[in-house]
DNA sequence: AATGCGTGGCT
DNA sequence: TAGCCAAGCAT
C-alpha cells in the first residue's frame, strides 16, 4: 500500500475532533489557521469558539470594531495576526463580495497570508492541490526520507513544499495535508516519537536507519535577552497614568502600565524618575510593590512594580501618556504581562 | 537571509 | 532551571 493510503486511512479514523472540522466553512478554517500558527491546539480551542460565536460569520468579523476584535484575541498572543486578519476580512468583504478567494494568487496576497496559511485554506476548504507545510510536516517528512537539511533555512521549506506537493493525491488534498500536520502533532513528535503507532513505520527511512531520533536538523535558537524592567503605579486621584506602546514592535499599540527599562548599574526608582522626565510627569520617591518575571520568545523580563509619589505635570501633552481609570485600563485590550501585573493595583 | 514577534506547557 | 517547542508571517 502505498504511502497516501496508509496515511489517509490512518487520519480518517484517528482524526481528533476539532471545532474547526465541523465543516468546511473556509472564513472558520481561515481562522483557525491564523489562531494555530505557532500556538498549541488546546490553547487555540477556547479562543475559536469563542471567537465564531462571536463572529460567526466573514462579514460579521469585517463589520466588527476594532476593540471587540482584537478583545477576542487578547491572550492569545502574536497580535499583529489579528490586526492582519481583520484587515484582511475587510479585503475580502470590500474586493471579493466576502467571499473568501479560490484563486490563490488572490489569497496570497491578504495580510497574515503566507505560504502555509494559503495552502491549509484553499486545500482544506476547497480541496486544491496545494502544499501546506509547517512545523509538523518538516519533521515528518525529514524522518521518513532521511532529509538532513536546516528546517530553520527558509530554502529548506521551498525544498519540502515540492516534496509536499508531489505526495499530494489528487482526490484528497484537504485530508492528505491535515493527515500529515496530524500525523506530526500525535505521532511523529519532536521528542521520543511513537514510531510503534505510526501507520508509516515501514515505510520511514529515518527508522529504519536509525537516524529518526536526530532529525529533524534545526539551528538552535538564541536565549532570550535578559532584561531588568520597571512598571510604574502612578496614581493621581482615583485615577492611573497609562502608556501606549509603539505601533511597531514588541506588544504594538497597546495600552500599558509606564514602562522602562533599567540601564545597567540603574535604581529602579532612577529608573521610575527618568520615565517620568521623558514624559514630563514629576515623580519621586517610589516603593516596590510587586516583582514579576515574564519571559516573550526573544527577551526576559524581570519586571519591579513601583508605587510612584506623583508632583504633577511638568510640561506638554503627549498623546502616548493618558490617565485612565483602573476600571478602564482592566477593561482594555491588555497583552499578559500587564494583566499579569493587575494584581499589584 | 535573519530577526522580531506572545504565550504556555513540557522536559 | 533553562531550553525547546507549537498548524508562521512580515520585514
Amino acid at each position: 500500500m502505498e504511502i497516501q493510503d496508509r496515511l489517509l486511512t490512518w487520519y480518517r479514523e484517528n482524526r481528533r475532533d476539532l471545532p474547526w472540522r465541523k465543516d468546511k466553512d473556509p472564513y472558520k478554517i481561515w481562522v483557525s489557521e491564523i489562531m494555530l500558527q505557532q500556538t498549541r491546539v488546546e490553547t487555540v480551542i477556547p479562543y475559536f469558539n469563542r471567537f465564531v460565536e462571536q463572529f460567526p460569520t466573514l462579514q460579521h468579523l469585517a463589520e466588527a470594531e476594532e476593540d471587540e476584535v482584537y478583545k477576542a484575541w487578547e491572550g492569545l498572543g502574536y497580535y499583529s495576526r489579528i490586526r492582519n486578519l481583520h484587515s484582511a476580512v475587510k479585503e475580502v468583504q470590500s474586493s471579493y463580495g466576502g467571499y473568501v478567494p479560490y484563486e490563490p494568487k488572490k489569497m496570497a496576497r491578504l495580510k497574515g497570508v503566507g505560504p502555509y496559511t494559503l495552502g491549509a485554506v484553499l486545500s482544506i476548504a476547497y480541496d486544491q492541490k496545494l502544499p501546506a507545510v509547517d512545523g509538523n510536516v518538516m519533521r515528518v517528512l525529514s524522518r521518513l526520507f532521511v532529509l538532513t537539511d536546516d528546517i530553520a533555512k527558509p530554502k529548506t521549506r521551498k525544498k519540502i513544499e515540492q516534496l509536499a506537493l508531489q505526495l499530494i493525491p489528487e482526490e484528497a488534498p484537504g485530508d492528505f495535508n491535515q493527515a500529515l500536520m496530524e500525523l506530526g502533532a500525535t505521532i511523529c513528535v519532536p521528542s521520543s516519537p511513537r514510531c510503534l503507532l505510526c501507520p508509516l513505520q515501514q515505510a520511514c527511512q529515518g527508522l529504519a536507519t536509525g537516524q529518526h531520533d536526530e532529525l529533524p536538523i534545526k539551528t538552535k535558537n538564541k536565549a532570550p535577552l535578559k532584561q531588568k524592567m520597571v512598571f510604574l503605579l502612578i496614581r493621581d486621584q482615583n485615577k492611573l497614568w497609562v502608556e501606549k506602546r509603539p505601533d511597531t514592535g514588541l506588544l504594538a499599540g497597546f495600552w500599558s502600565l509606564p514602562t522602562i527599562e533599567r540601564d545597567k548599574g540603574e535604581s529602579a526608582i532612577d529608573a521610575a524618575i527618568r520615565w517620568g522626565e521623558l514624559h514630563g510627569i514629576l515623580l519621586r520617591n517610589g516603593r516596590q510593590v510587586g516583582e514579576l518575571e515574564h519571559i516573550f520568545t526573544h527577551r526576559h523580563w524581570n519586571i519591579e512594580v513601583l508605587e510612584m509619589d506623583y508632583l504633577g505635570i511638568e510640561n506638554m501633552y503627549n498623546e502616548n501618556i493618558s490617565l485612565w481609570t483602573y476600571e478602564k485600563f482592566s477593561n482594555s485590550t491588555l497583552a499578559n504581562v500587564y494583566r499579569k501585573a493587575l494584581k499589584f493595583i
